[in-house]
DNA sequence: TGTACATCAGTGAACGCGCGTTCACTGATGTAC
DNA sequence: TGTACATCAGTGAACGCGCGTTCACTGATGTAC
């Protein structure tokens, strides 16, 4: 039994359309609520609860979603990175995910991860790895704990001060310029200093 | 006319009564409102609008307060630095700033600033000077902008990383050295590199 | 192939919650004479 | 020094809002015979 073209009462498969559903209100920056997606998709307040115990469980569900949508940007088109340039390109990526897409990104990391979900904990844990590879490769003598943190750290925090308009570029691609002559100048302070 | 002692029906200094006791109920961890704070300080739900306009007004003195506390803990009992260790302790401060005040830190940094604010974009001001002011003091010779932008996000970055628990240490002390050591390694990465 | 029935994915009314803000008010304060 | 009065800082009821969640329900689906 195919779900093609179903306006019934039967949905067909209202949980993915409730995700995507809450992806795109995500996307266009409405706040995120059950009540909302739920009335979005077109079906009653209390539906949603067939697919998901509670809102933190649909949360969880987006903000996973998100972690691998994040780590599929970081690696595509682009090989584990050899030199500085390169890594700083992956941290550029780093806040251009999070300046396209805001609201899902404060959602991804701006709140005590829900432990209980298990598909969000791995994909969190996937783009730390992806993270602590890059920077493993390009500074192989570090200790690469303490500089995979750095690194992260870095690009987090510039993320964060754009959202938070505490930082501003007059566009995404000024501040894509910034942010990787601040990830260069960072890593390469000894140097000139 | 002195205000001491007064359990009248005016109240003798409400404005400050009631930047206070928010301050403490932020420092609690209790979630921030105008009617939870008029109801802490023993005084009706609509009292505050005698001295407040609006509830983004009394947050954006909270928030000023904040910045301007950050500045001084920053400042206190510590010259502006002259080596990295030196300019470390600064960032470790910022982050022991952020994990003893968690709810007060998101307020002062964790949403688009109300420009209307004076008070609260001057506080900001002088922390990102004093910020910049430490960074240039240790690299001379390095564009002062991207290091200063760089230092200030790898701190941010680290302090919301804990705050989000995307990170986590046993201890204070432990996350303070843990700060200390990514700090140092990115900044020092070229050498070790 | 047709029918009885269990299952299951929806509905819609209702609950209690806390919020920001308005309004007309009242009680205390301080000042002018 | 005493009184009339304006000012001003509070009160408390009320508004409308959206939220998460529960509950008993009902209509559609799919299966056993």
């Amino acid at each position: 039994m195919t779900a093609t073209t179903k306006t019934s009462y039967h949905h067909g498969d209202l949980r993915a359309a409730l995700l995507s559903t809450a992806m795109t209100m995500l996307e266009r920056g409405e706040p995120f609520s059950i009540r909302a997606v739920a009335r979005e998709a077109g079906v009653s307040p209390t539906a949603p609860y067939r697919h998901f115990p509670d809102r933190e469980a649909l949360e969880s569900a987006l903000a996973a979603r998100g972690l691998r949508d994040l780590k599929a940007d970081l690696s595509r088109d682009r090989a584990l990175p050899n030199t500085i340039d390169e890594l700083a390109d992956l941290g550029v990526g780093y806040v251009e995910f999070a300046l396209r897409r805001p609201a899902l990104f404060r959602l991804m990391f701006g709140n005590e991860c829900d432990h209980a979900s298990e598909e969000r904990v791995q994909a969190a844990a996937a783009v730390h790895e992806l993270l602590a590879e890059a920077i493993t490769r390009v500074f192989p003598h570090s200790d690469p704990l303490d500089l995979a943190l750095g690194g992260w750290g870095l690009v987090h925090g510039l993320a964060y001060l754009y959202l938070d308009r505490k930082l501003t570029g007059p566009s995404i691609e000024d501040v894509a310029a910034q942010v990787r002559s601040s990830f260069i100048a960072v890593l390469t302070a000894q140097r000139s200093g």
